[in-house]
DNA sequence: CATAGACGAATCCTATAGGAATGGTCTCCT
DNA sequence: AGGAGACCATTCCTATAGGATTCGTCTATG
């Protein structure tokens, strides 16, 4: 897995020059997210930096990015190793949070939707219907990308950068629950459809309407999640 | 200004060992919260290594932790900047994002407040009484710190990492208001006498009670606020 | 006099090298 | 054979140096 070599970069062009640390942000986020990086395991920075042809400087500031959104942890001297799985309290104590936030976000979207934010809510709904569903993570990434993309613009749509930064703070643990078992996606038809109401009610441009849509789609992923955990 | 010369680490003890680069991100903190650096100031990475006496990149790490924390944004290619002052637009977003999070929070702290959680509580809540409050930034620095510990208690409290995340998420943002105008501790008797109540609420272990009750404070504290800006 | 081009200083970004500590393994002694 | 101590490899952390770019200023020309 190489980036652009040394010689690619001393060749014509820059390549695009000083997003190199972007590049390896980048790279071990999708990482992170296709599950090729396990959780426990260690991410070591002269190691990454072999692996991707680059210096071990632009790694750690990837690393150092990475431990805010709480996908790898520092321990001090041992280095950065990934977050551990989700376990049910986790995924109890996360849906309780987007239960706290994400109505809130769609109550405050609902007010000042512009029709080109509705537009790209309506493109993402479309997205989420027509993107494959495989049992292998490259294969419901689509999937995955278009969930989050919803959430993401109703928080955007909120006007209030606070806000978006709450869900921020959440956003990136929000794919990886996925993984805390190995299931796949059994739910997509209900899904589909309750987010299918929660873009009608955001579009009656009735606020409480858009809220409670919202809280109703969380605690029903909530409902099926737990009945869909793994029994251990 | 200097943190440790490179003789003195060269000498004896190694100081702490290799808590260099978090040594800096409290010095930068510092500064920035007691608006020693401007805002829209520009943050070179060389000038505060050789200021700090430190090579640059332990100042590239602390710099791309605090660009999280949105104090310091990253400008792609012309370094770090200072994040521009709170506007009133601004501060009504902060008071909105707090209304959601932080009753959440008092809810579910109060539904699981532990002997020890309370007393810490009220430490700090005895704190905010005896702090001095001077018009310096240095003499109601205490004041704000206590204010600070006693919110973040309550979060920390409520057992939800991710509501702690989503806190933190504009934690550092919530020392700043103060700064929009210049405008000093003018509340603190009213201030004083809701995180009283706030308290009593979680003490009773009621927790819709305590919800209201910060809920309460918050409205107060964006109430007070907007009547003492500065009419411009 | 205004504007375009060029030069220079300051800054950022990356690469490489060296010092220090941790973890594992091997050997020696009891 | 079991345990303690030492050695080595790996890794992290910091410092220094060099290449590339941007911004400001100066000068020459239309």
């Amino acid at each position: 897995m190489k980036l652009a070599s040394s010689r690619d970069r001393a060749a014509g062009r820059p390549v695009s020059r000083q997003v190199l640390a972007d590049h390896v942000y980048e790279e071990l986020l999708a990482s992170l997210m296709d599950g090729r990086l396990e959780p426990g395991a260690a991410v070591s920075i002269d190691g990454t930096a072999r692996e991707l042809d680059v210096s071990p400087t632009p790694v750690r500031e990837a690393l150092a990015r990475l431990e805010h959104t709480g996908m790898v942890r520092r321990v001090a001297l041992k280095g950065y190793r990934v977050a551990p799985v989700f376990t049910q309290e986790d995924f109890a104590e996360l849906m309780e949070a987007r239960l706290a936030i994400e109505p809130v976000n769609a109550r405050l979207a609902c007010s000042r939707l512009t029709p080109d934010g509705l537009a790209e809510l309506q493109e993402a709904v479309k997205d989420l219907e027509t993107a494959p569903r495989g049992p292998s993570f490259v294969e419901f990434r689509e999937y995955l990308d278009a969930d989050e993309r919803f959430h993401k613009l109703i928080a955007e749509q909120s006007g209030n950068q606070f806000m978006l930064a709450a869900y921020a703070a959440l956003g990136g643990q929000v794919q990886r629950f996925r993984l805390f078992g190995g299931v796949g996606i059994t739910d997509a038809e209900q899904a589909i459809a309750e987010h299918r109401s929660v873009l009608e009610a955001l579009a009656s441009g009735d606020p409480e309407r858009a809220a409670a849509a919202m809280a109703d789609h969380v605690q029903k992923v909530r409902a099926r999640a737990i009945a869909d955990a793994p029994a251990d």
